[in-house]
DNA sequence: GTGAAAGCGCTAACAT
DNA sequence: ATGTTAGCGCTTTCAC
């Protein structure tokens, strides 16, 4: 069956011709710039309207030298953290009239690189980083073009990209500090994968470095639910010293809970369990979750502010470290006898 | 103290001046298209390396008419159903060479329609959309250029927009089906917003629907883990007849289940809980999670796929419903007594 | 095999 | 207040 043809997209040109100005005029109308009488503005409009007429991003953006766009690099989408983290963003971005486009890494810094490099071209004005570690082509392309670009969830106030971050080493203390308040010695840690993750490794090293007498056992997992939970059935099966889980996010908490609950423990009476972040399920679980709170909505939202000022007026943010907050529930208490 | 100036972003010309070509040369070997002797091409890619020149997607864009950018119009981020979704989207959509770019609705159509046009002013050549509802302008939009777009998330073979999508009535029915050869009579069900939400709202439909003489007594509530904590407890507190909760997505079901907990229930010997989806973290719940496995990850291979053949080729997709299955686990039992 | 030149849709001087 | 025109960075005929 004959079907209407598809209507082409109609451009400056046309509306110009149907509201019988030039296109100069159009983009006034357009653009708010400059003085246009209430009378053809009111006929361009209608013109605009009646074509159907949008402008096209890419052509502004080759004339006006700026995409108004920005790029995030971050490691996966599938977890809530970066959900709450793009939300920030986003918000704050869109009160600048600037847009977010996000790309995943996988924390693979080939990965990362290459999907700047496509950003870059699809015209990003500036990128935010998760981490610290990058392939050195990134950090160059970044200095070489002086392309603003942030670091998320390292706190690191010293290095070439300024941070908007919480900060781990102070997250991870105020977990260890609240565990050895309530008398526990051995702590099994439940983590995601080290190698790959410098957020990871950074807190793994703060333990170590805390001198604090407690005994830390790390058990590396894949970073989710089931992760946790499978870490946790070895925990339990091991039968080792630990009297508490320290859990590296509160995803790999809630799993590890169900993996202690799976194998008999009674949380908190056989196994306290701590996470990291609070996520809003954190107060919902069974027993409820003791965590650090972590502003991760908030660093969202301060990076995007600190980027959208960046790439309006040109001046480089200073580094912003966002504080913790240890919420005690009732996953922890004092260890057995 | 005073800083090396910016670099400027180099352009074909540049390239082409110091290849010592004319910029049609370096464009050809942007492309592979044409014929280009090697030693020209040798010393193109030279040029090209040395001034770390970037083709800017919007000029290709603008020349080319195409912008290889396909749009996904999404409720949400926050949460790992379409997470998996982006995933099998941007998996083979990269394969075609093309590029996704997601924005969030809320579920609400006045967004869905603000954020549609932007992202065809940004150039896509096709949208992905969740559900079956649309603003009308939207709808309109699509018909009057012919916009290549695919539903997901809904399926309905007669639409004007064709559907890759799983079968919400057949996963309601085979979980419906499941808890009433257990022997299940009167069930609670967990869902999220239906006002907003047109599968929830056909959820629904499809159970008053199914006359197998079982009650269900719908509870509205956030669509999230702590949502489904809180629908549990009003159950469990309300001490009506309900020997089973089926709730329409695994998070609610994982929240469900801690809400009973937190209310002294035994799952299944109190509660028998379901949920639908089949996550990843179903099989380490404790206990493990009776759950209608959706394929979410294939549903946005297919989609993408899809999507490619048709802005590449002009054809249209055959609707696609991929099947559920229902995978029985320990959170469901005949009821007591 | 390579180059010159005409645009793509828009913005921004510069005229009037 | 409005129009004319020269580009932005690239692709794509069309000559040679």
């Amino acid at each position: 069956m004959p079907r209407p043809p598809e209507k082409k997209r109609s451009n400056l040109r046309d509306v110009a011709a149907h509201a019988g100005v030039s296109v100069a005029t159009v983009s006034r109308v357009l653009n708010a710039s400059g003085r246009v009488s209430p009378e053809t503005r009111a006929r361009v409009q209608a013109a605009i309207a009646e074509l159907r007429f949008r402008p096209l991003a890419a052509a502004r953006a080759i004339n006006s030298g700026r995409s108004r766009m920005i790029g995030a690099l971050l490691p996966s989408l599938d977890n809530s953290t970066y959900a709450r983290v793009i939300d920030g963003l986003e918000a704050r971005l869109a009160e600048h009239d600037l847009s977010l486009m996000v790309a995943r890494t996988g924390e693979d810094r080939q990965v990362e690189l290459a999907r700047a490099r496509q950003l870059l071209e699809a015209g990003a004005e500036g990128l935010f980083l998760a981490g610290r570690t990058r392939a050195p082509a990134l950090l160059e392309l970044i200095a070489h073009y002086r392309l603003p670009a942030i670091m998320l969830a390292y706190w690191d106030p010293d290095g070439p990209i300024p941070s908007v971050s919480y900060d781990n080493v102070a997250a991870v203390a105020a977990a260890a500090d609240h565990l050895r308040g309530l008398g526990h010695r051995e702590i099994a840690v439940i983590h995601g994968p080290r190698a790959t993750n410098d957020r990871t490794a950074q807190r793994l090293e703060t333990l170590a470095a805390l001198g604090d007498g407690l005994r830390y056992a790390p058990f590396e997992t894949e970073l989710s639910f089931a992760g946790g939970a499978a870490a946790a059935r070895r925990i339990a099966q091991a039968r080792g010293p630990a009297t508490a889980a320290l859990c590296f996010s509160d995803m790999l908490a809630m799993g590890a809970m169900a993996g202690f609950q799976s194998a008999g423990l009674v949380i908190p009476r056989d196994m306290s369990v701590l996470g990291i972040e609070d996520l809003p399920a954190a107060a919902a679980t069974h027993p409820p979750l003791t965590s650090v709170r972590l502003q991760v909505q908030r660093m969202g939202e301060e990076a995007g502010e600190a980027m959208a000022r960046w790439v309006e007026t040109g001046e480089r943010p200073a580094p912003l470290c966002l504080d913790c907050e240890l919420i005690v529930r009732a996953s922890t208490a004092p260890p057995r006898g």
